[in-house]
DNA sequence: TTGTAGGCGTTATCAC
DNA sequence: GTGATAACGCCTACAA
């Protein structure tokens, strides 16, 4: 009962567009216009075509229509994990917009890895997707070739100081890092701390990291470098690490984290030591997941619109797509410090 | 700048198949068999068109591959929300499966609404997604019966007592939900309340609720309808119902719901309560999402394996599509109690 | 191992 | 407003 689900070459005939035009007595490309265009065909005419539709349960065939149209209404998109909410917000923001317009959404997951990221890229260009989103301005040199040459508008999502193939959505993450920064010293917090996401091919960790040691600098605060780490995006890794930090560094007085999934990590193994937040330990987050605020306490952090940075996206990359002219390749979402339960009062 | 991508019809001719095959001096045929079958082709002439591949930087039209091959290695997926880890874990699951076989990810959302499935499925039917995944056995007529008749692979991961279309892959929700129940009664509570997520086309979610009133009425708990209430899965939503059930009834013993978010949502709201859990009220959950072991206390829950899910399901319909005889379809994969501090010590 | 011929199911183009 | 014709770029089928 399982055996020849379209494995067999030959299988009972697919209704087509053919069978359409007989049985409504008009031509194909008529059945076409009136699925694509109902405007462009007679009330009277467009009548008889849908009722012929739907009485063969007739399913136009996309794939024909793509390689004859040279569209595929497919956007590619290449999210770094699906293990975090941060993707998975930005990703719903995307379909939500493209299937309002008619597009449809393929995903993929790098792990972090140009090299994947890469192969992915190959793949949806295969595919002939319309377009494609990328998150950040790391990429191997082939992909960024392929995608140039390919002349497929492209997106990514990133800091507003790298350079991008081709348009733009982002904030500066350097900037964001600094005003949590001036925050921490506000505080009085002198021994801040940070974990920062693998920063190999992620230029918007790098970027956070700069704002830290920026801050660090202007505040003049500790620059001992044993308060830094690279943490792995889990909550497991996270606790670990936060562990690992108050051996180096017992007299720590708060964790500055390049995501909010490390920093909500760090706060659970806080209440698990018995380190009362913000008393003993400051800890505050970057991202603003939903999560954030509703912890106890909620968790200081670095507001991002990631549902709008999604929509917004998937508008430049569908506006370019129909010829409007897009005034500029590089929108500025901005940031917010959203101060919350976490870090202590401002002095 | 921005004017002509994939705007005008004419384009700079790509490189195709053709001119290929006329740099290595062979027939267009063999390039494409040196690309899908590299061993049906000599070594000498699969070197030589590799060589003008990627000296011409050709790459491959798969839609009209597609076109003429009849399959798209393209598997569609329905999931309700993207606003859940569960949904995304899954999918996480499903992409690396599929990845590895060559086979690509459509991604759509249905908002938990039948109609906003049955356009999807239209969708991939049209694209000729050549496997399809849905979540439930709830769609509607027209869903089904477009299904059933275009013999594309599906898989529903569900509830194993609903009517699956095609394969199935998951675990009774009634029985699991009820082996929470026969936990939380040995713990010793007596009024245990119930938040599920909205009903409606939901069966998982009936099924959820099946077992919990197995278990009040098998373990003599109180039956009182007002200790029931249907949530919408946000953590707000679930602070503000704790808040109403324990105005309704300030003697509730516990909290049960149908889904790990709810039940972190009325955690947080415990504690920012002063209400102690376990001692003065307990909280027992349903997914395990990651979330759940870092909690403190930590959520004591049903575990389900949702990244393994998804590749489970992705294996089926790729064992479907390569012809494998699948074992069988209908395929239990099993749950959990995990019990951790937000439930009291059995007694 | 390689090649020839033809078609996959649409839509662009140009004519009426 | 409607239609005839010719692609779109690859792969199946069959042949050599």
């Amino acid at each position: 009962m399982s055996g020849d689900r379209r494995n067999s070459t030959r299988q009972t005939k697919r209704i087509g567009v053919r069978d359409v035009a007989r049985l409504a007595a008009v031509a194909p490309i008529t059945v076409s216009r009136a699925l694509s265009f109902p405007d462009s065909v007679a009330p009277a005419t467009r009548q008889r075509i849908m009722e012929a539709v739907s009485s063969l349960g007739y399913i136009p065939n996309r794939v024909a229509g793509s390689l004859s149209s040279n569209q595929t209404r497919l956007i590619g998109a290449i999210i770094p994990t699906f293990q975090s909410s941060v993707a998975t917000e930005f990703t719903g923001g995307m379909a939500t917009v493209l299937r309002s317009r008619g597009y449809q959404l393929l995903l993929g997951g790098s792990n972090f890895s140009v090299e994947e990221e890469e192969s992915l890229i190959l793949e949806f260009l295969s595919r002939r997707a319309d377009g494609i989103y990328l998150t950040g301005t790391t990429h191997t040199e082939r992909a960024s070739r392929m995608l140039r040459e390919s002349r497929v508008p492209v997106v990514e999502v990133a800091s507003l100081d790298g350079e991008p193939i081709d348009m733009l959505v982002g904030f500066s993450n350097a900037d964001a890092s600094f005003a949590m920064m001036r925050h921490l010293a506000g505080c009085g917090y002198r021994k801040v701390a940070f974990f920062s996401l693998p920063t190999k091919d992620n230029e918007r960790q790098r970027g956070r990291i700069a704002g830290y040691r920026r801050g660090v600098e202007t505040f003049g605060l500790d620059p001992d470098p044993a308060l830094m780490a690279e943490v792995h995006m889990d909550l497991a890794s996270a606790t670990r690490s936060l562990g690992e930090l108050l051996e180096r560094r017992p007299d720590a007085e708060a964790l500055f984290c390049g995501g909010d999934l490390l920093a909500i990590g760090a706060l659970f193994e806080c209440q698990r030591r018995g380190l009362r937040v913000p008393e003993d330990f400051g800890v505050a987050g970057f991202d603003d997941i939903d999560l954030a605020g509703f912890m106890q306490p909620g968790l200081t952090t670095v507001h991002l619109p990631h549902q709008m940075l999604g929509a917004r996206a998937a508008e430049l990359l569908l506006d370019r797509l129909a010829g409007k002219p897009v005034a500029g390749s590089v929108v500025d979402m901005g940031f917010e410090i959203v101060v919350r339960g976490s870090t202590r009062k401002v002095r």
